[in-house]
DNA sequence: TAGTTTGGTAAGTCATTCCTTACGGTAAGT
DNA sequence: ACTTACCGTAAGGAATGACTTACCAAACTA
């Protein structure tokens, strides 16, 4: 559950739709899947990936599972990310003060 | 040049790698590629998608090509991300409050 | 208890992707 | 002009990944 499974589970474009959907709302998968162009069984293997980066928890219902967003897996990326924002930020600063010195 | 191709740039472990090599410091395809463990060509494709996403630039230098980190393609994943951040953290809190009513 | 609803898993297929070697092209050095 | 250094692209192969259908398990319902 790091960052990195974090990074390639929002990084399909199907998966990203149904993380989307249970932070819009909680959700079923069924319900999900009627929703989406994708099978029922597709939506449950992406509700693994999403669930092994932390990005979704489940509450069973009934016979109904309910998948909610959970902020555990994007906090990490988050962090990741704005060290990466922090660093390519003075590298670009760096590169312009390079570039006017050599004029 | 939308999220989605950074996202996807930055998921691969090398190409991430690569990005922040140069985040650190500039350099060139050749000098890239003897530092990681995959061929001038992979690296020299891997850098034609981080260019695609907006997270690098190339400056000629005689025969050598030297690729920055840029700005741009992060700025865009980072809009994102804070976006999603918020609509999970709302959705987290609207779930706890619900769980509590219903004890 | 029998039937229905809901979901996860298995197996297989098809597309994508990451990597390799081979090749061509441009710029600098002698 | 010839060689050397450096790089991008083409073509192909191997691995990964996303999706499907089929099947099985668990929990309500009548």
């Amino acid at each position: 559950m790091t960052y990195q499974t974090t990074l390639t589970a929002l990084a399909d474009p199907t998966r990203r739709q149904i993380f989307e959907a249970v932070a819009a709302e909680p959700s079923s998968v069924g319900l999900l899947a009627v929703q989406l162009p994708v099978s029922r069984p597709a939506v449950s293997q992406h509700l693994k990936a999403l669930s092994d980066a932390g990005l979704v928890n489940v509450t069973k219902q009934g016979t109904r599972n309910i998948y909610a967003a959970c902020p555990d897996g994007l906090a990490d990326l988050r962090r990741y990310l704005e060290q990466l924002w922090g660093d390519v930020l003075t590298s670009f600063a760096n590169d312009i003060a390079k570039e006017s010195q050599s004029d």
